[in-house]
DNA sequence: ACTTGTTTGTGAATGCTTTCACAAGGAACC
DNA sequence: GGTTCCTTGTGAAAGCATTCACAAACAAGT
């Protein structure tokens, strides 16, 4: 069954990232031999409700089979067809510290046809290394090397301080999809995409939420504070 | 002026994670010697509006000075102390892997107060190594450690497949704050804070932007598709 | 073929968050 | 001290996202 993009309601972003969690679910569903799932399943797997989940999908046509639910393979293929999954995507990396090392290992983009095909930094000790095949190549080639690999996506992995820079290159150069590791608010044109990983924001909406005693010390559960 | 946490309305989320934000701001802003600073300005630097700041803070009280802004060493210290950062909190690492590694050296959370204390792993050829000062443990002491060390945070860098038993035994022991690395939705307690950073759904977040088209090719600025 | 069970898809209702708009407070200069 | 010019703080309005609730659809068993 082919994804119909059908009306293409305009669709919101907690949205999206939703499917994405779905997906994951259900990939893990198919390798357990699962031949269907009902929304309340999925929704409780990934920590949403039933009706979130049918709201969700019904954005992109109509998947399920009442009284039964959904098949877990073509969920999984509508998945992968709306998030644009199907085809594989250009990647490069920006930035060769370690974060940027990190995320070249990791599995998990690889997985999901995103190919790592460049790697750029200003070291002069870190530029000639050679990581499983790719050769880590120096920013000053980074026009060029962004055309001639065709890149798609670009991970900025680089410092805070150089991180807006190296974003009007990438832009300037036409790529149209950034995922951004570098604590800073970054500005972007109009028909670019930008995604932001921040992990300070992060530790502390933690740190807020211990010290305004939202987590509690040890109680009974009584009120809810685990987010997301 | 000292922060006054006032009637305590509850506060949503995306307010702490702006606050977050702002503070970054703020501590540049205060690097550059500037006195005071608009919500506007402020805004305008965090990729918000000068009304949402306003709202922000003033559910936390009232910091600024009509006509003039606000002083930005009042406001960096009003937002360290909403945050909760202005004691040190002990952190552990779970996973001594890529990603681990990764944490382990990333400035930022030393700078605002995250110390890691202990770093766990399962791997006999990660045991033992000295991390400038701090020794990989087995995780069969993550129990002992974690106590020991009096840990208030755990960050999570295991695998998908170990991330809730891991997540289980920290809250056992009492940890009641978990930011979590691996690209499984966890299940914890209530009064357990637990916050995700998941790159897969950010990039396949990208991936959607650009394959419904929503992010152009190379078109004049007509609409804005640039995201947080 | 009918009945019973289940589970979807979806308008309507609710609950949150952001934006608007403006009165009130304060600075600065004459 | 009065006047002008800014900028905050905040109710009210608008805009979004989630939850509710139920009719419609199908499976399965008799």
């Amino acid at each position: 069954m082919p994804v119909q993009h059908q009306k293409m309601k305009k669709v919101a972003e907690p949205t999206v990232a939703r499917l994405s969690v779905y997906l994951r679910v259900l990939n893990e569903s198919l390798e357990n031999g699962e031949r269907t799932i009902s929304s309340d399943e999925l929704a409780r797997r990934s920590g949403t409700t039933a009706a979130q989940v049918r709201k969700d999908l019904s954005a992109f046509g109509t998947f399920g089979k009442r009284g039964l639910g959904y098949s877990v393979p073509e969920l999984v293929e509508a998945l992968r067809s709306i998030l644009g999954l199907q085809r594989t995507w250009r990647v490069a990396l920006i930035g060769a510290g370690k974060i940027g090392q990190a995320l070249y290992g990791y599995q998990d983009f690889r997985r999901q046809g995103f190919h790592i095909e460049a790697v750029f930094d200003s070291d002069p000790a870190k530029i000639g290394q050679k990581w499983d095949g790719v050769v880590v190549r120096s920013e000053r080639e980074l026009e060029a090397g962004l055309a001639e690999k065709s890149i798609d996506i670009v991970i900025v992995a680089v410092p805070a301080s150089a991180a807006q820079e190296v974003v009007d290159r990438v832009v300037r150069a036409g790529v149209r999809g950034i995922l951004n590791f570098a604590p800073v608010q970054l500005r972007v044109p109009a028909g670019v995409a930008l995604k932001n990983v921040n992990m300070a924001v992060e530790i502390e909406g933690l740190s807020y939420a211990l010290a305004s005693g939202g987590a509690r010390r040890r109680v009974s559960p009584v009120e809810r504070r685990s987010e997301e």
